[in-house]
DNA sequence: ACCCATTCCTA
DNA sequence: GTAGGAATGGGTA
């Protein structure tokens, strides 16, 4: 329950009645003044806008939502044709305002809801009415006193204008009467500017008195007989008309809207859009304010724009003696949670020595323990060896909770010094991945000047940059101290706020805990136990592919009658363009005559050097990158290669691979696939492969429950060949490898949010041709049609998309007024819910099998890599067929789709046997 | 020493 | 057409 109060508490939902708002500031004077310098009415755009700026100030952690009227009729009108008939129409310098008023509002991020057929009130009730049942706490921005009927203990008013708020005891001292009686109260009296029939001569005070004296409308109806005078005669006449009144003066709870109340959440604010909207309108502020809030805003955090650097404020401790070690032994034995960092003398896990660690257990208390710096005349620190020692129950205990930033890292470092950090609850890394995975950068010096407004000493103040930068070891205790306690006790801060944005957001608090937090520790073991690489065969293979490139050159040179770089774009433009005067089939985004693999393809048809380029290319890159490289890598301790997976990199989830990158070892080709060969396993054990067939496209059957999608997969088909067969209207074993080839196309397009254009380019027919497949293909699959259009709609209306498990992507560029930037979030809206969800899996996947292995105490096993659907095993052969099964219905069983999931596995010598 | 453009490897 | 990492050359500081 705890978590429920939290959530109302943290991000109160605040409705902004645009409207009521829009018309009141038109008639302020001071802004009837504003507009441009080419005569167009501003004030009530301005007065709008300050209205919401200082609501923001208000309720910083208050998430915004703002609701217009439609044009045209609403329901009332058919109830009864005079309402708001006596209005004037709408006078056009205000009409005016209000289309640049909605793409501001838009571009700020903020959800802006015009509904037809309803009334901005309508909106605003239904919203209040979910979010009170989902127990958010909700607040009215409105000017109109026909709200007041919608307060209750979850719901107050507030009128930015006046600046006055109304709870329930506020709208019984304001109108006498308690919101429950607001409806009746408004019948009686009518509303004369509505045109909404009362009873004649009965205003406010004899609304109240009858309500006080009878409580309800329809008692007040059931005594009319008994009132005397002539006030009791108008109420007599008026009671045919009292239940029309009644229920026009109702706002209604349950319209239906496009987006869930739990799904109004800020996007972020699109700058390009807004200054170019700010500069339209000469809106000197909006303009300030965007530059101001540029990549700050995702999702908004600006309540900590101010606190700049309050370190004087901090405790910081350098730990050098027993006694204020013990002091801090006893602190962290006691604690539930406390935050961790380590500082190294490396980046890289397998080399970094420890030097120190910091802790914080509280905000501004923090300590550094310093044991391995060596600088000249370094003062005496304590024993690194018996540090460790003490520390180590502590920091294996599970029960005593750790935050940290990236604790993966910290992790690895300790299990050198046979330390299996454990408890690792908050890595505030990943808390800020999973609630915004475009932020520009997770490390912490961007996070706390993003979430806490606070500027962090910089590593290259104390260290220095370049080759001269000092390893921590080499860096004195007067700068470490400040620097190294400063990281654990932000960390501590970062948690507390992000952790709150975390939980008040559906799901993804679950996406956090139950995915990425266990998943970096299962990252971690992967890493640590590394891969084994015949450094001998990759060796051998790079002498053979050097004699090749260098025939290959002598020939190239020769053919171009004088000797250039290869490997220089430059230069060969120069060569095939210049030179040779070859034709110019694709330039480079920067307009240079491109070289690129299928311009040499094409080319290649007709003249002879193209081609001997093409080979040097690839043998090139194979020498350069893999095995050039790879045996480069080898740890000398390990005798294995240890990668980096990075989990707070991809956009949409996925994990990245770095140093080396071992998700993109060569498959395609004969040469290619010698390196995969490279790639064995320890004596006594084989290279197992799994990986989920077709998942991208399952998953899109799944989303868009297209029945012949579906079906297709159930029945165990051949998908490319099922959809070609449909798209080319062809028996199934009929189908040609051209047709299986080009719906091949078709379907990985599809995942890639393609255009018809992009579909002629890769399959080299004319766009009319590409149009017209897919044309069929979504009169075949018209569900799949249904669903791309329904993820472009929301995407815009929400600024993000969804994976299956809530995992979210934001797209600030989705309402970009640059065509080309918006057409390529559109791309990545469609394809990041594939994507992601297929990442979201296979880490559910890895979970699932990382809690078999350690079940069993990884007897003959250990997962060694994982490349976006594959997961690759070390595993002893008298096991092979027996966790092969294991594996295979783990992976399957992962999660539940309305597709079943496959997964094809294999074992080997080697990684290109095990496919 | 660092950044950018180009190219190419993977799912 | 989606999502990544890395190597190269070539310019800049």
């Amino acid at each position: 329950m705890t978590n429920q109060a939290n959530l109302t508490t943290a991000t109160p939902l605040i409705l902004v009645d645009g409207s009521s708002y829009l018309f009141r500031a038109y008639h302020v004077p001071y802004l009837q003044a504003l507009s441009t310098s080419y005569g167009q009415p501003t004030g009530a755009i301005t007065g709008v806008l300050n209205m919401i700026k200082s609501l923001q100030k208000d309720y910083p952690t208050g998430n915004v939502v703002v609701v217009f009227d439609a044009k045209g009729k609403t329901f009332r009108n058919d109830l009864y044709p005079e309402y708001k008939a006596n209005r004037p129409p709408m006078p056009d310098d205000l009409r005016t305002q209000i289309e640049p008023l909605h793409n501001i509002i838009k571009a700020m991020g903020l959800p802006l809801l015009v509904i037809e057929g309803v009334e901005a009130d309508d909106v605003i009730g239904t919203y209040a009415h979910q979010a009170s049942q989902l127990g958010i706490e909700t607040i009215i921005s409105t000017g109109d006193k026909d709200m007041a009927q919608l307060v209750t203990p979850h719901v107050r008013l507030i009128n930015t204008m006046t600046n006055v708020e109304l709870d329930e005891a506020g709208v019984l001292e304001k109108f006498g009467v308690k919101p429950d009686q607001i409806i009746d109260y408004l019948a009686l009296m009518g509303d004369k500017v509505d045109n909404i029939p009362g009873v004649n001569k009965c205003g406010p005070k004899t609304a109240v008195k009858w309500l006080t004296e009878h409580k309800t409308l329809n008692q007040v109806i059931a005594n009319a007989g008994s009132v005397k005078g002539k006030i009791g005669e108008h109420l007599r006449d008026a009671l045919d008309q009292l239940p029309l009144s009644y229920e026009l003066a109702t706002i209604k709870l349950n319209v239906e809207l496009p987006i869930q109340v739990q799904d109004l959440a800020a996007s972020p604010q699109d700058t390009e859009r807004l200054i170019e909207l700010g500069k339209q309108f000469e809106l000197k502020r909006l303009v300030a304010d965007a530059e101001k809030n540029a990549g700050t805003s995702q999702p908004s955090t600006n309540e900590a724009q101010s606190v700049k650097a309050e370190a004087s404020k901090a405790n910081y401790e350098c730990i050098l003696t027993e006694k204020e070690f013990d002091n801090w032994l006893t602190k962290l034995q006691s604690a539930e949670l406390f935050a961790f960092d380590t500082e190294t003398t490396s980046l890289n896990y397998m080399d970094a020595e420890i030097v120190g660690v910091s802790f914080s257990v509280a905000e501004n208390e923090a300590a550094y323990l310093p044991f391995g710096h060596d600088y000249l005349d370094a003062p005496e620190q304590l024993d690194r060896n018996e540090v460790l020692n003490k520390l180590k129950p502590i920091l294996e205990n599970a029960k005593i909770k750790k935050i940290g930033q990236h604790l993966k890292y910290d992790k690895n470092v300790l299990a050198n010094y046979d330390i299996n950090l454990q408890g690792v609850a908050f890595d505030t890394m990943l808390e800020s991945y999973v609630l915004n995975s475009i932020a520009t950068k997770h490390n912490m010096d961007s996070l706390a000047n993003t979430y806490l407004g606070v500027d962090t000493i910089p590593f290259e103040d104390v260290a220095g940059k370049g080759a001269k930068q000092l390893t921590f070891n080499q860096i004195t205790l007067e700068e470490a101290t400040p620097y190294a306690a400063e990281d654990a006790d932000i960390t501590l801060k970062l948690h507390n706020v992000i952790w709150k944005k975390l939980q008040s957001e559906p799901n993804l608090a679950k996406v956090f805990e139950e995915i990425e937090m266990p998943l970096s520790g299962v990252l971690a073991k992967m890493e640590q136990f590394g891969v084994l690489i015949d450094s001998q065969q990759l060796g051998q293979q790079s002498q053979d592919l050097a004699a090749r490139i260098m025939t290959l050159e002598k020939e190239a040179h020769e053919l171009a009658e004088q000797e250039f770089n290869l490997s220089s774009p430059k230069q060969l433009q120069e060569i095939l363009y210049t030179k040779m005067d070859l034709p110019v089939l694709k330039k480079t985004p920067k307009g240079a005559p491109s070289t690129a693999e299928e311009v040499l393809q094409e080319l290649a048809l007709n003249y002879p050097l193209p081609k001997i380029l093409m080979e040097y290319r690839g043998l090139s890159k194979l020498k350069n990158t893999y095995t050039d490289k790879l045996p480069k890598m080898i740890n000398m301790r390990t005798g294995r290669v240890h990668t980096s997976y990075h989990q707070a990199i991809a956009a949409t989830g996925r994990l990245s691979s770095t140093e080396p990158n071992l998700q993109n070892i060569p498959i395609r080709t004969e040469e290619g696939r010698r390196v995969r060969q490279a790639f064995i396993a320890r004596d006594g054990y084989k290279v197992v492969a799994a990986d989920y067939s077709q998942i991208e496209l399952r998953i899109m059957a799944h989303l868009s429950g297209d029945s012949g999608l579906l079906e297709a997969f159930s029945a165990g088909k051949d998908i490319h060949t099922a959809t070609a067969s449909e798209v080319f209207d062809t028996p199934l074993d009929q189908v040609s490898v051209e047709q299986r080839r080009n719906a091949k196309a078709i379907n990985f397009g599809l995942i890639y949010g393609m255009s018809a254009f992009g579909l002629s380019r890769q399959l080299n027919i004319p766009r009319h041709d590409a149009q017209k497949y897919m044309d069929l293909y979504f009169e075949r699959y018209p569900a799949v049609l249904t669903y791309m259009e329904d993820t472009r709609v929301l995407a815009k209306e929400k600024g993000y998309v969804s994976t299956v498990f809530d995992r979210r992507l934001y797209l600030p560029e989705i309402n970009a007024s640059n065509g080309m930037r918006r057409k390529a979030a559109e791309r990545a809206a469609i394809n990041a819910p594939m994507q992601g969800t297929a990442a979201d899996i296979i880490k559910k996947a890895m979970l699932a099998v990382d809690d078999w292995i350690e079940s069993i105490e990884n007897d003959g096993i250990r997962m060694i890599m994982q490349v976006h659907d594959e997961l690759v095993f070390e595993i002893k052969e008298q096991k092979l067929e027996e966790y092969q099964k294991i594996i295979t219905s783990l992976m399957e069983q992962a999660v539940s789709l309305d597709i079943p999931l496959i997964v094809e596995i294999g074992s080997g010598d080697n990684w290109d046997e095990a496919h």
